[in-house]
DNA sequence: AGCACGCCGACT
DNA sequence: GTCGGCGTGCTC
């Protein structure tokens, strides 16, 4: 009986957002499975989709095509990750394309190529300048630019002497290498050596090898040549002698392959604190029960051997464990631990891997080879099919929650796949969300409290510098009483580490005479100075342009550049410790490849006295020898138009000052603020974590506000201002037609900043609590929103959103 | 997304 | 007349 496939087809639209069916041709019939790759006639082209169903009937009313071809060996998705991806859309309001491909590793994506082909009735002279330089009657049209060429091509198009075919590269290569295997029985090279001409150094060279080393092989090649000493040339020189055979052999990427393994792979002493928190987790542990855990533990006290020791328990039980971590503290350091512990079961991911190192540590974890998995946000996607144990460290990081579509958060997702194979899910911070920490409150989350430091080490002396009181000799970023920290830690032979959350050199150009101020021509916004590369760059949109000598308004030369980033910090610090060495750390220094650990490393020696960076540098970095930190502008982050910005600001004070005094030397913390009684401040200051949550929730209910309400943020865009303005009121009166009146409706409001990328923005912020019909509403007005394409609006919805700009 | 079809203004 | 611009509708 003839068979039929439910695909998800690679096109994310509105429209095409359902399966479409596909008959299976019997050839097939053995290889399509539930979550195969395909790919399947669509209209004129060939594209790829998905297999989301196998059935023997077609609901189709129309004539069901064929499936064209089955592309990998084995399903990416299994049906997990399958029933996850149709949830996930549908609670994101978005594709479910967009949710299967943000699952699987880059490679999977299609890749698709148009190629010219000849038909019987082409005409010599057209044969001779369309295909006489391709070597297979085949003209790949993907890039044509040349105007006279297309039009050439489609005119034969048109009177059928050329035709267009359609393919679908699968980008997916394994990783082959050449693998070299003995010929010949051991006992025989001795004599075959005894044999040579003396002037055959290379086949003396490759048999003195193979005698002295026979347990080499086989060997690579490229190691082989390498070890030996040999031209490649030579091996096939070798092999036709039956010295040696070669053969192709697939190979893994090893993207740590040049990472050294500490010997540290024993479990650490606990302290009482530690050994009450793993007992907690590995109770559900071994009872195959769901569980949340919220390990609220203070900087410095371990979370990280709470997590080994109860990975190691899930291994134990024969269960998979996936951790998550910020991207920024997936660095070498961290990794080399996990892999001390636990060897070569573990996989990694994160961004610094090329797509194929990314593929081949995919499919390690599709083919379950291993049993822990460590990455960044999109690891959460890991298809483990055994999982026991997911951990979430600094699970109140905003980079959990991913800002492009789709526009999930890894933290909800963990749960998903917790309940999903009941298994213990533990959130790892000592800032804890305000929407974890609620939770623990009400008992939903085990709370797990750890609040000392094993090695008995003081948390840091925190002063707050007030910048409305300070002196200042120089100027105004830097108060005299930081510099005098600066200067005596650096005295002292020890060091800085210094945060201002503003890159480039100056935030705005500003003409004294007219008060004009330079903006992106795309965003509604100022462009900063960038004094390294002479550029002025918009930070929104990364348009650059040079840097004005006069005004482009009234052409005066009175041209001022205010507010201080990075660039004038490094600067001036520069002038007033003129033998002191400076390590700048943001967006602009670490962008290459390695860029951010080289300068981590650097500091690490001690080959600068100061480090100074952006946010990047609050989190998890451990240098025994800093004992100053100070943060230049503690207030940058308040004024922002969210309501986490306080709790945002706590954290990363929190953080950063973490940072001061490891080992035997204490720390201290110097913080600039204009708002030194500013509650988030106060309580960084006297590190009270619980105090700051009681406070902010406090301010939260009051506000309606996350954890007491939900949010949906709906953003309305246009070219034309008035279309986006029109259609956002449209969505509003709907909204307030089929809410209840406990939901409060905000906006439409333009957005802070109100043109980007030559878009108008407009928002609408829904608080509620229960809305039976929210989701029934949003759905038509996303439809709607297609109904209204001629009217080139589109809408966008943020379920729980982070950035509100 | 692409790709086709169909309708209207502009030019060989 | 016909070329080509773009709006509209469809893909199992």
């Amino acid at each position: 009986m003839a068979k039929f496939a439910d695909v998800i087809v690679d096109v994310a639209t509105q429209d095409t957002n359902k399966t479409f069916q596909y008959q299976i041709p019997n050839q097939l019939a053995d290889l399509v499975k539930r979550g195969s790759r395909v790919e399947v006639p669509f209209g004129r082209r060939k594209i790829q989709g998905f297999v989301v169903n196998i059935k023997s009937t077609s609901s189709f009313s129309g004539k069901t095509k064929n499936l064209l071809s089955v592309i990998d060996e084995f399903p990416p998705l299994n049906s997990e990750l399958l029933q996850l991806s149709d949830e996930l859309a549908k609670h994101l309001f978005t594709y479910r394309i967009s949710v299967i491909q943000t699952m699987l590793p880059n490679v999977l994506k299609a890749n698709y190529q148009r190629f010219l082909q000849p038909t019987e009735t082409i005409s010599e002279s057209t044969y001779q300048q369309l295909f006489q330089n391709q070597k297979t009657n085949q003209l790949p049209l993907n890039q044509i630019k040349d105007y006279d060429l297309i039009k050439l091509i489609q005119k034969t198009l048109q009177n059928k002497e050329t035709k267009i075919v359609y393919q679908v590269k699968n980008k997916a290569k394994d990783k082959v290498a050449t693998q070299v295997e003995l010929g010949l029985g051991l006992s025989i090279y001795q004599k075959v050596l005894e044999t040579t001409k003396a002037n055959a150094t290379n086949q003396q060279k490759l048999l003195k090898f193979i005698i002295q080393n026979p347990q080499k092989f086989p060997i690579f090649q490229t190691q082989l040549t390498k070890e030996a000493q040999l031209p490649v040339s030579f091996l096939s020189e070798a092999e036709k002698k039956g010295w040696l055979t070669r053969s192709k052999v697939q190979i893994n990427r090893d993207p740590l392959a040049n990472l050294t393994v500490s010997k540290d792979t024993n479990p650490k002493k606990l302290t009482t604190e530690q050994q009450e928190a793993v007992e907690a987790i590995n109770q559900p542990l071994d009872n195959s029960q769901k569980r949340v855990f919220l390990l609220e533990g203070i900087t410095g006290s371990g979370k990280t051997e709470v997590y080994l020791q109860t990975i190691a328990k899930a291994l134990g039980k024969k269960k998979q464990a996936l951790m998550l971590v910020p991207e920024i503290a997936l660095t070498p350091q961290m990794v080399r631990q996990v892999f001390a512990r636990f060897g070569s079961k573990v996989a990694v991911l994160h961004s610094g891997l090329s797509d194929g190192e990314r593929y081949d540590e995919w499919r390690r974890i599709n083919g379950q080879e291993v049993d822990v998995v460590v990455g960044a946000r999109s690891a959460i996607f890991a298809p483990l099919q055994n999982l026991g144990l997911i951990i979430i460290d600094e699970e109140h990081e905003s980079t959990y929650k991913q800002e492009e579509n789709p526009k999930y958060h890894a933290r909800e997702v963990a749960k998903w796949r917790a309940n999903y194979h009941q298994a213990v899910l533990v959130l790892g911070s000592a800032t804890p969300s305000l929407e974890s920490r609620a939770r623990a409150q009400k008992n939903r989350y085990q709370l797990l409290l750890m609040t000392k430091r094993p090695t008995q080490l003081a948390l840091p002396q925190v002063d707050l510098i007030d910048m409305t009181q300070a002196h200042f000799s120089s100027q105004l970023d830097l108060s005299d009483e930081l510099i005098a920290g600066i200067k005596q830690t650096i005295a002292q032979k020890q060091q800085v580490i210094l945060l201002l959350n503003r890159r480039g050199y100056a935030n705005f150009m500003l003409c004294r005479d007219c008060g004009y101020v330079l903006k992106c021509p795309h965003c509604d916004i100022s462009l900063t100075l960038h004094k390294d590369t002479q550029q002025m760059k918009c930070h929104y949109c990364g348009y650059e342009t040079s840097v004005p000598k006069q005004c482009p308004e009234c052409q005066s030369t009175r041209i001022k550049f205010f507010g201080s980033g990075t660039q004038k910090i490094e600067e001036l610090l520069q002038q007033i410790l003129p033998e002191s060495t400076i390590l700048r750390m943001d967006v602009d220094t670490t962008r290459r490849k390695g860029g951010h650990q080289k300068i981590l490393d650097a500091f690490g020696n001690h080959e600068a006295d100061i480090l100074l960076g952006t946010q990047m540098i609050a989190k998890g970095l451990d240098f025994e020898n800093v004992t100053l930190v100070g943060v230049i502008n503690a207030d940058s982050g308040l004024s922002f138009p969210d309501f986490r910005s306080s709790e945002k600001t706590f954290d990363l004070l929190t953080q950063v000052s973490g940072r001061a005094g490891r080992a035997n030397l204490p720390g201290k913390v110097l913080i600039q603020t204009y708002n030194p009684d500013h509650y988030a401040i106060q309580l960084a200051k006297n590190h009270n974590y619980e105090g700051f949550y009681q406070k902010e929730m406090a301010i939260r209910r009051q506000g309606q506000y996350p954890p007491y309400f939900y949010l949906n943020l709906i953003t309305v865009t246009s070219k034309l201002e008035q279309k986006a303005a029109m259609a956002a009121f449209k969505i509003k009166s709907l909204l307030k037609k089929e809410l209840s009146d406990q939901a409060l409706i905000l906006g439409p409001t333009p957005q802070a900043v109100t043109r980007l990328k030559d878009h108008y923005y407009y928002q609408i912020l829904i608080k509620y609590k229960v809305e039976p019909k929210l989701y029934a509403t949003l759905n038509t007005i996303k439809a709607q929103a297609f109904d209204s394409k001629k009217d080139k609006v589109n809408i966008y919805l943020d379920v729980d959103p982070y950035q509100f700009n």
